[in-house]
DNA sequence: CAGTGCTAGATAGTGACAGTATCTGGCGGG
DNA sequence: CCCGCCAGATACTGTCACTATCTAGCACTG
């Protein structure tokens, strides 16, 4: 089909179907004439997921095309998924203007709560991945505000995560012989995060309800 | 203190203080004069809790004026809760030119998918409710992905978000008498979210890690 | 075979966002 | 009394994700 084609049956301007090949996120067409090239299937399974990715993923243009290069470049299942896990952007990152003197002890102490609880996962990472980092970063802020950061609550918090993380894996190794595994595994890594998301956040409108006098009900604003 | 100082001790240049006024997401100082106003400690406090809300929170800066407002408006511990659940951003949104006919159709699948789980969950959330809306768009986009969206699936996942949220509100209950409820609630309610999915990228980055033959390990990219 | 319509690729423009910088008076205090 | 900092207003900057325009050049229709 041509572009036109492929714009119609997306949805997606042919303005930005361009502007996503022009950033590498999606293939060129296969050129049957200087002025004129064929597109397929493929072209619009990776539009959809290109939007999923970038609207409910929340990916930046420049992480999606992360994320579809080590999906272009998997080979093997495991490959796939660390690549994947990889170029997923980190929520939270170290600000390059950060303070001087004191901050690196806060920091520090951070990063041991960190190492604290890794160990009593049994968490078998690297502290150079990012998460690690990210998740240091995080807690230094919470105990900046005072936030209650005790080991059980984070260790409540992690044996919760490890069972999420094992309905991911398990959905992804469901997948094993598909065709699309790597497209597949991109969905379920990068989407249970916003899903999951939605869902606390229904779960504690539920319980805030629950705990409430039913005041003013049912008229959210 | 004066602004330059409230800069000083914040990290926060003299320029983004003032925007952030501007913005309505700090109190204007106690004007001692024409040109001269002096701030408090509850301006650093303040300043701690949009750093943490901009960058760990992922909030924009309007969501984060929307948070705030929540926050000085609040009375009774049951409505601040509410009133900052609403006043969070929803990670998914309907994006406003969707198509026409048949998408009407998905939608609608998709919405009776959420309806069926919160029934399941014996939720209590109204379905005007943003988050159950923006759960239909995530849904709705997983099954465009031919993605595994299953009942079990979801109701899986759904017993863990509550098993989260109870953590929250659990937190945010342990903070009834604290005066600073407010503060402390927000920080309960919005940074949970990033902390948790940086666990599960952890849990889940550990459980890749366990399944992979660990051929050119420790060395992330 | 001429003309209309669509195409590729390049370049430029747009609007929102989050600051950052500058300017204009006007005090404050050593 | 005068140098330096302040408030408030306005203007500017850089990034992001598109969107529009421009320049050619075929392709298919009549």
């Amino acid at each position: 089909m041509k572009i036109s084609e492929l714009s119609r049956t997306t949805g997606v301007p042919v303005a930005s179907i361009k502007y996503f090949r022009r950033e590498g996120l999606l293939p060129a067409g296969r050129a049957t004439a200087a002025t004129l090239a064929e597109y397929g299937d493929e072209h619009v399974q990776r539009l959809r997921l290109i939007k999923a990715l970038t609207t409910t993923g929340g990916l930046s243009i420049a992480a999606a095309r992360d994320v579809l290069t080590a999906v272009d470049r998997s080979d093997s299942t495991d490959g796939t998924l660390k690549a994947i896990s990889y170029a997923l952007p980190v929520p939270v990152t170290q600000s390059p203007g950060a303070d001087a003197e004191e901050e690196t002890e806060a920091a520090t102490a951070a990063r041991a709560d960190v190492a604290g609880l890794i160990a009593a996962m049994d968490w078998q990472v690297p502290d150079t991945s990012p998460h690690v980092q990210g998740l240091a970063v995080a807690l230094q802020e919470l105990r900046r505000l005072d936030a209650d950061y005790r080991p059980e609550r984070l260790v409540a918090y992690a044996e919760l995560a490890r069972s999420i993380a094992r309905l991911d894996l398990e959905r992804a190794a469901a997948l094993e012989d598909s065709p699309s595994l790597a497209e597949q595994a991109v969905v379920v890594l990068a989407l249970s995060g916003p899903m999951l998301e939605l869902l606390r956040r229904l779960a504690q409108e539920d319980q805030v309800r629950r705990r409430t006098t039913f005041e003013d009900d049912d008229t959210p604003a």
